[in-house]
DNA sequence: GGTAGACCTGGACGC
DNA sequence: GCGTCCAGGTCTACC
């Protein structure tokens, strides 16, 4: 079988939805921006048993089903694989209802729909690309990922068995990851011997404070990648606080003083939102994004997706006035 | 507990 | 076109 059907929520909106966190311009994502004739749509490559496909996502009305092609003739055992990597990486199994909650808490996405956020198949390739997102501009993030595809993975994003066979020495001169090379290593080979058990960190019965202490014992996981990969797997309370929480809390928020104060200030600033501060900082960010480079489904990944470099967003911070996201 | 410096790459800038 | 500076989060050594 070549096609797959998915059951969508009732309100879920492809663009919106999955053009909802950075992470979908890091290959091998790749949205094709709407035109007049197409609606936008999301084309990947997977790897099952090392045999490379493509696969394309479409979601022909909202809140209809999500309809997968791909290039070549699934067995049942692939097409369960991949439905729960989309499952996954859509988040289609984020109902309305626990938006609702979400728009309750924090009624400025309620229009707009905004809450689900888009993120990766599997949490060994969420938890690899946050390394690549760390100590390092956007597209050098860009970059890796391409790189580690191309180079390891045959076009897909390559998994744990392929990372620990991969030499340190060919990640860092043809992925260009640099001084992460080994933890990626690392990580890989925790990973494929069930050092990290990813279904301990995706059940919802684990406590937040447990998984955050895991992750930071993890090899190149710091305060803010643990914040960031505790937002990929549905735990929003805590923020991962970096140089654009500071550019946010100083050109949108009016805040002064010191990076570590600012900091501070952001993350208690967000604090009333509870369980939901990350979703409610997050979407504020985007919206900055969004007004300077247009509504996010129209980004292109070798284009726009690669002008959010921290000299770009100073100087759009310059024209954009403060006060842009309301106050919670 | 807090802080300084190293880690590596690529973009920005000056010449 | 080349050289230099700087941004970016984590880790280690040191006070």
């Amino acid at each position: 079988m070549r096609t797959l059907r998915l059951k969508a929520p009732s309100d879920y909106a492809l663009a919106r939805d999955y053009c909802s966190y950075g992470y979908f311009l890091l290959a091998p994502n790749r949205w094709i921006v709407p035109t007049k004739e197409t609606p936008g749509f999301v084309r990947r490559h997977f790897a099952i048993d090392r045999v490379v496909f493509e696969v394309e996502v479409t979601q022909p009305a909202i809140g209809g089903d999500i309809v997968v092609r791909s290039s070549r003739s699934l067995s049942a055992k692939s097409r369960a694989c991949v439905e729960r990597w989309l499952r996954r990486m859509l988040r289609l199994d984020e109902t309305a209802a626990e938006l609702a909650a979400f728009h309750k808490l924090d009624p400025r996405w309620k229009k707009s729909g905004r809450g689900r956020l888009m993120r990766s198949p599997t949490f060994f390739e969420d938890i690899i690309k946050t390394i690549t997102s760390c100590n390092v501009t956007w597209p050098g993030t860009v970059q890796m990922n391409l790189r580690l595809c191309e180079v390891i993975g045959g076009g897909a994003f390559p998994d744990a068995s392929s990372l620990v066979k991969a030499r340190a020495q060919t990640l860092r001169a043809r992925c260009r990851v640099g001084y992460r090379d080994l933890r990626i290593v690392e990580l890989a080979r925790m990973f494929r011997s069930r050092t990290i058990d990813p279904e301990w960190f995706e059940d919802p019965s684990t406590p937040d404070a447990a998984i955050r202490e895991a992750l930071l014992e993890l090899p190149g996981v710091g305060p803010y990648a643990a914040a960031n990969i505790l937002q990929l797997l549905g735990r929003y309370s805590h923020l991962p606080l970096d140089t654009e929480s500071v550019r946010h809390g100083t050109t949108v928020l009016g805040m002064t003083g010191t990076s570590k104060e600012i900091m501070h200030k952001v993350g208690a600033h967000f604090a009333p939102f509870g369980a939901q501060a990350f979703r409610s900082y997050w979407f504020e960010l985007w919206e900055f994004y969004e007004a300077k480079h247009g509504k996010s489904w129209t980004w292109e990944r070798d284009s726009t997706g690669k002008l959010f470099t921290a000299s770009q967003l100073k100087a759009a911070a310059k024209r954009a006035p403060a006060g842009l996201a309301s106050s919670p």
